[in-house]
DNA sequence: GAAGGGTTGCACCT
DNA sequence: AGGTGCAACCCTTC
């Protein structure tokens, strides 16, 4: 476009996308460009601990080292800023004198109301703002044009073949040169910075610290235990991807919600950790596990890497699918392989893409109108890990602790909050998962509560998980409730699902006495959830009949 | 309108 | 380990 003697400068803003490998926008920003300047906007107002937890802080704050070093690597850097992105990224290409700003496409809604106003800003400076569609196997404006009356598929067998109508997934985009222009006039970050002083909120330009951010100490042995960043989530990726049998074999609802964080092999072969009540996270960066092993559950603990585009999705498709080629067709499939859990993926995309207010039950067309209540005190047992439930306590806990579930856990919980026991609303427990998950991924994550509370997508509310078989199922023993709930460590095996069952002596011998130590059962699940089931029934039979199931419905109480 | 299928329920049966 | 009854939902297809 430019003419020959035009000069360009460009800014690429990293927001999700914290890669280097299949970043089209980043490879656009280097094109031709005699200074490329990489930035990432630090809102602190945004990032407090209310709204995010602090695993998912330690993830990002991790992803963003990692990145800066990928791109010290290349001659380049990432500058750190702090400030209102609608405000910084604006004066940013004024005062730097960029024509040119390439970002990652985000269809959040969030996110593209502020992409939104950027670009307008961005236009009045005299910059091009030139984005790309890489958070997603497939663009979602073009899955969206291929829906029937551009409304999403709320079924996966639909979803397919809308997918399958849009070709192929995309190769990853080619790496950025190995040698990338350098800074604006060659300045330094401290200078950069200084140009805009009047927009950011601090004149810091490094990778924060959790404390700089207002969140307490998270010691290296604690939480969730795997580094963020590209080059963790590529070593995992392709670890994961070299059991190849495995990965072959792989089928989602035959995972293990109880499985322990445990050190997987280099030859792929799952080991036990020494002792299961050990924190296993210890491991995970010490040096007695060795550069060639690493911690995994059940599944691949990739989705932290996918959600903040540490590993890009493409890349990880068609490595994928070289693994399943080679087992020639000797492979599981969707929607329960792993190729399945990425489409799945794009499911939910797509669906909170073309749905208004996704978010919430109200205004939200493929939202089951339901008058859960807003309980305050049962979504604080819940919250807290005190339903007297040990099964679910001790995966409330593990989300505390960790900032992860396996997707089955998530199930559990979601159900015991909602349709299958205390009836609250799943906004309230979305909210939860939204801070607390380090994967935490608004499409993902309301879509899966919308589904768990037979809201949209799966609708036979009378398969309810119960708080103490569906656990026990899986681990007989309880080792999974130890772990995370200390406090019925010693309860023998025949009671820890249901210790309010022990008989006095037992409890008291295991130094967990229900009503002292323990809370008792915050519901009688038998009745709880039969009493659901009619609640549901009610609400849906309003739905077919057209009548409004919420005349009278408080939102939240006093409202 | 009926039939078939739906990533991942539970309890009880063999 | 696999099948069935439970009471019966929705969406898609025919």
């Amino acid at each position: 476009m430019g003419g020959e003697d035009k000069t360009t400068r460009s800014i690429h803003w990293f927001r999700k996308g914290l890669r280097v490998h299949d970043n089209p926008a980043l490879v656009d920003a280097c094109a031709d460009a005699t200074a490329v300047q990489p930035i990432f906007v630090l809102d602190p107002w945004f990032l407090t601990p209310s709204r995010v937890g602090a695993n998912r802080v330690r993830f990002l704050l991790q992803s963003l080292t990692d990145l800066d070093a990928s791109l010290r690597a290349r001659g380049s850097s990432l500058l750190v800023l702090r400030g209102d992105p609608k405000a910084v990224v604006p004066a940013a290409l004024r005062a730097w004198g960029c024509d040119r700003l390439t970002h990652e496409v985000d269809t959040e809604p969030y996110a593209s109301a502020r992409d939104a106003a950027v670009r307008d800003a961005a236009k009045r400076v005299g910059a091009e703002v030139k984005t790309f569609a890489s958070h997603t196997l497939y663009d979602m404006e073009r899955l969206l044009s291929k829906c029937p009356k551009g409304a999403p598929p709320t079924s996966y067998a639909s979803f397919l073949k809308i997918a399958g109508s849009c070709g192929a997934v995309a190769k990853p985009a080619p790496p950025p040169p190995a040698s990338m222009p350098g800074s604006p006039d060659g300045k330094s970050h401290v200078e950069l910075v200084a140009m805009i002083e009047d927009v950011v909120s601090s004149a810091e330009v490094g990778v924060p610290t959790l404390e700089e951010l207002g969140y307490p100490e998270l010691p290296d042995d604690e939480g969730f235990p795997a580094r963020g960043g590209e080059t963790e989530g590529l070593d995992r990726l392709r670890r994961m991807l070299s059991r190849k049998t495995w990965i072959a074999e792989f089928q989602k609802p035959m995972t293990s919600p109880t499985s322990l964080w445990a050190v997987v092999g280099a030859d792929g072969k799952t080991q036990k950790p020494a002792n299961p009540f050990e924190a296993a996270s210890k491991a995970s960066k010490s040096k007695t596990v060795g550069a060639e092993a690493f911690l995994a559950p059940s599944t691949t603990a990739l989705s932290p890497y996918l959600k903040f585009g540490c590993v890009s999705p493409r890349t990880f498709y068609h490595e994928l699918k070289d693994v399943l080629n080679d087992a020639k067709g000797k492979h599981s499939a969707p929607p329960v392989s792993l190729e399945g859990q990425l489409l799945w993926r794009e499911f939910y995309y797509l669906a909170a893409f073309g749905t208004p207010n996704y978010h919430k039950m109200e205004g939200n067309p493929i939202c089951r109108q339901i008058p859960w209540t807003w309980d305050e005190e049962r979504l604080a047992a819940w919250e807290e890990g005190r339903t007297g439930f040990p099964w679910i306590d001790a995966c409330m806990h593990q989300l505390r602790q960790e900032g992860w579930l396996h997707h089955l856990a998530r199930h559990a919980v979601a159900c015991f909050l909602t349709r299958g026991d205390l009836f609250v609303h799943w906004e309230a427990g979305a909210k939860v998962f939204d801070r607390d998950l380090v994967d935490a991924d608004p499409a993902l994550n309301y879509g899966n509560w919308m589904w768990l509370s037979c809201s949209c997508f799966f609708y036979q509310y009378f398969r309810v998980y119960g708080p103490v078989s569906f656990g026990k199922k899986y681990d007989k023993d309880g080792t999974f409730i130890r772990k995370y709930l200390p406090v019925l460590k010693d309860m023998p095996a025949k009671y820890i699902y249901e210790p309010w069952t022990a008989p006095a002596d037992v409890q008291k011998k295991a130094g967990c006495v229900i009503g002292v130590d323990y809370p008792p059962p915050i519901v009688d699940h038998a009745v709880a959830s039969k009493e659901c089931i009619e609640k549901l029934a009610v609400a849906y039979k309003a739905h077919k009949d057209g009548t409004n199931p919420l005349v009278g419905y408080k939102r939240k109480a006093g409202e």
